[in-house]
RNA sequence: GGGCCCGUAGUGUAGCCUGGUUUAACACGUCGCCCUGUCACGGCGAAGAUCGCCAGUUCAAAUCUGGUCGGGCCCGCCA
């Protein structure tokens, strides 16, 4: 007898069908007891009038069950219709206590992230815990079928590299053989040479790694970056107006593929229109002006400057979504285009959303010269990055690019707490396991 | 790297300031009994904690002090 899935169940009213999957809840209502069996699509229930004749009392929760039965329609149960037991099977039972309930709302159980994050693979069992990464993988597939659509190129580059990439950050220095060298923090440089490469479009879905010694909940030393990078483009403008539509299309994808996960997890999904732009200098102007900060030795936004941006975006253009422009150059990576008429000034930009900031992309310096001079600018030494600079003596077009922390994106589109939730096994500054 | 905070049954908390009527309380879970429409089911009962660990103060420590281990949040930095 073939298994049929929890949410088909409405589709086979009147058939005998047969199911597997996780004991959710047995729960005896005088002499009618209900069993909620739980599979990869959902959670359905079966009723029976004789729980001994099945021994129901003494199937433990979480136990993975076989069950045998026919399909009713009952007003009164959650799909509008029930599986009357007649065969149970027992297949494979819990040999430890479970540490803590599944088959309660993640506000009932109040559960510390470390609780959750001891027990990562049995918490995902609970609903609400495993519909945070069916989001994800949703923000993670139409990221690539958008890409595609738009003549992208999914590439993958190596996690192992030679060179301290960007600077600034910190990396994980590994032993490879007799060499030295270093887990990636960006794929930055690929990404920018397989453009020159001729592919002109390209994007890569793959961990990256910061040894950054925070503590916080939006950082993880190990995340998921959504990067492309695109060539000959008029302007910074090509990148965040790719990334408009893309979030437009997320969005979409999301509500018409996600609703019942975004339901359960109480989150509410933003509008996005036309993301409104502002300029570095102006945005610190809207700081001082309007929050009263001191600006005046502000290089970069700090976390509650991004909140009030934020808070700002929503006020006057009414969205979520806020691209601010054109950081000061000493901010930013050498590879950052300056603007030719505000020198001071790049090409580079941030995308806030809902207070935090979720992406991080700019216009490159694509010529040669500048790019060696830039560099030298920045006190570092062209002969490291000659791996880098190689194709750029060869032509490389106008290009752009930005990436996207997954975890991230998805911790502000569900409203999570801490980006560890959005992490099957998320590496922090103290967790290796699980 | 800097600052602030928290460790009490399987889980989440109260009690701690102001040490002693505490036999360490409550909720969920677990176990037992009852209940024919539950879906956070309900009712009655039971078991389950040397209060993170070590030392000190005291007649007396979950409670005060110091150390230690584990954890959380914010900042710097970043996605």
């Amino acid at each position: 007898m073939e298994r049929t899935l929890a949410k088909e169940l409405p589709n086979r009213i009147g058939q005998r069908v047969r199911l597997l999957g996780w004991a959710h809840h047995i729960r005896p209502v005088g002499k009618i007891t209900f069993l909620l069996l739980r599979d990869r699509t959902g959670i359905c229930q079966a009723v029976t009038t004789d729980p001994a004749k099945f021994h129901l009392n003494d199937v433990k929760r979480e136990s993975i069950v076989e069950i045998i039965g026919t399909v009713k329609p009952e007003p009164q149960a959650r799909q509008g219709c029930e599986l009357e037991l007649e065969e149970l099977k027992v297949l494979i039972e819990p040999v430890a206590p479970l540490p803590f309930e599944v088959n309660r709302s993640k506000k009932k159980l109040n559960l510390k992230l470390d609780m959750i994050l001891d027990h990562r693979a049995f918490a995902l069992r609970n609903p609400e815990f495993g519909a945070v990464f069916k989001v994800q993988a949703e923000i993670v597939r139409t990221f690539a079928e958008f890409l595609r659509q738009e003549g992208f190129l999914e590439v993958h580059t190596s996690k192992i590299v030679a060179a301290g990439t960007e600077g600034g950050t910190a990396l994980f220095p590994i032993q490879y053989f007799e060499q030295k060298a270093y887990l990636a923090q960006s794929p930055q440089f690929y990404k920018q040479m397989l453009v020159g490469a001729g592919y002109e479009r390209v994007f890569e879905i793959g961990f990256v790694y910061r040894a950054e010694d925070h503590a916080t909940s939006r950082h993880i030393n190990e995340y998921l970056s959504l990067d492309y990078e695109m060539g000959f483009i008029q302007s910074y403008r090509d990148v965040t107006q790719l990334e408009n539509r893309f979030l437009k299309q997320l969005v979409a994808n999301l509500a018409k593929n996600c609703a019942e996960e975004i339901q359960l997890l109480g989150a509410r999904l933003p509008e996005v229109s036309e993301i409104p732009e502002i300029h570095f200098r102006d945005a610190l102007e809207v700081l001082r002006k309007d929050y009263g900060r001191d600006t005046t030795s502000m290089l970069d936004l700090d976390p509650e400057g991004e909140r009030q941006l934020c808070d700002y975006a929503q006020k006057t253009y009414n969205s979520e979504f806020l691209f601010v422009t054109h950081y000061p150059r000493q901010t930013r990576p050498f590879y950052t285009m300056w603007d030719p008429d505000d020198p001071e000034y790049t090409f580079g930009f941030d995308l806030l959303f809902r207070g935090l900031e979720v992406t991080t992309g700019s216009q490159r310096i694509h010529d040669y010269h500048q790019l060696v001079e830039n560099i030298r600018h920045f006190g570092l030494n062209p002969e490291k990055f000659a791996f880098y600079l190689e194709i750029f003596q060869y032509a490389v077009p106008p290009h752009g690019g930005l990436a996207i922390g997954a975890e991230r994106l998805t911790q502000q589109f569900l409203g999570l707490n801490n980006i560890r939730e959005a992490s099957f096994f998320p590496r922090d500054r103290f967790r290796l396991t699980p």
